[in-house]
DNA sequence: CAAAAGCAAGAGCACTGCTCTCGTTATGGC
DNA sequence: GCCATAACGAGAGCAGTGCTCTTGCTTTTG
């Protein structure tokens, strides 16, 4: 067992060592990423990393679950420091922003255009819902405090649908909350990606943290945050 | 004259052509677009493609700026059978969400990750304005008319930025109505995107319409449309 | 009519993901 | 401790990629 572990350990490590060399190369040349490039910074076969990675996108699929858990841990972080309920998820939503300002390329490996012909499996979709319930949870405590603002009901079909969401979440809570949540949640990527993706140019260049959260605080108030 | 227009003319159809057939590639393969595939797929050699296209990045280019102006014209055309404000305003992000719902791998390619290594030239950034252009454009009419509802004004360094934007666009009116149309477009490429690419899976499957609709119209609300 | 320019094809370079085979080394059962 | 087995790393090779260069041919132009 502590013989085999030494192989195990070893190899745990190996993995490591490819996954970080493979995310620096991913700050410079972005999604395509070349394993034969990773294993010449190894100084290692390229065949020799197909003993730890499958296929390139199993590589792949490994950093997006890092990116995924890195960002909903900051964002958690975050959210913990906070006092009242706006103020953590404004905590919460500044965090999202400042990790994706830090780790571009990683933000749009997990919240833009998916690789093509890359299938997410299913180990990510666990990662993925982290900002988001995390979200719903800021939501929720407020709402089970009886600290949400009263707005008007939602109707329509998604009304239903987000109902059922709900009750496994906040029970008895109004789906409008759960569908202002997942709004803000929406708006969150949409907004952080149209900075990182070069859709604010010309227009909000200096106080993009501002306009962010003005934006943020937009949100919060159709939850009824305060 | 006509005689080098019959080489113009042929030389402008086989340039359509290898758009059209990069575009049908690019509803199958994503956004890895093979230069050499097009060519197989026309019965011509790789290499005489790039008498009309240069590099793979220029046919890319080419299918990014068709794509921008699809999606501008269809959001304009609808804008223009609307009635009120708030009709225009919700028949054009409708539209847009149309667009992409029919032909997701442009909009992946116009409003998702930028392609790896692919630096957008100044001929994309006309048309790619067309859409918040638009935008403006309603909150603009509506505010001149005076139908726009009061809200509160918005401090903050963005908000001198954005005013003088306004300037340009709306004189005299006040930054937060800039700064709401700009908050709407980018909720509007958040929602789209969300649901291209995969966020609103086990959560809002039946009316994703309305649940975009929501969305749009708090957005809407925040503006001051009616 | 001849020179010039546009065009298509093929060979070739450097690169990619991935597979297969080959020796080598560590591991676990006896 | 021995030895079959499994893991490992390296190299060669395949099919594909973007792109360049050269070579002939055709069309346009002066």
């Amino acid at each position: 067992m502590s013989a085999s572990g030494v192989r195990a350990r070893v190899r745990a490590e190996m993995t490591e060592e490819i996954k970080a060399v493979a995310k620096r190369h991913l700050v410079t040349d972005g999604a395509n990423l070349s394993l034969r490039a990773v294993a010449r910074d190894m100084g290692m076969a390229s065949s020799a990393v197909y003993r730890y990675f499958a296929s390139r996108d199993e590589l792949l699929t490994a950093l997006i679950v890092d990116a995924y858990n890195a960002v909903g841990e900051g964002a958690e972080r975050a959210a913990a420091t906070g006092t009242g309920d706006l103020d953590r998820f404004l905590r919460a939503t500044h965090a999202v922003r400042d990790w994706a300002l830090a780790n571009p390329h990683e933000w749009a490996l997990i919240y833009g255009s998916p690789v093509p012909g890359y299938q997410a499996p299913q180990d990510t979709i666990g990662p993925a819902t982290r900002v988001i319930l995390l979200i719903a949870g800021i939501v929720r405590d407020a709402y089970l405090a009886g600290r949400v603002a009263e707005r008007e009901p939602i109707t329509g079909g998604y009304a239903d649908e987000l109902g059922r969401v709900a009750e496994q979440y906040t029970p008895g809570a109004p789906a409008r909350l759960v569908a202002a949540a997942m709004s803000a949640f929406i708006h969150l990527g949409g907004a952080i990606s149209a900075e990182l993706f070069g859709q604010l140019k010309n227009s909000v260049d200096e106080d993009r943290r501002g306009f962010f959260e003005y934006q943020m605080r937009g949100e919060a108030d159709r939850i009824g945050l305060t």
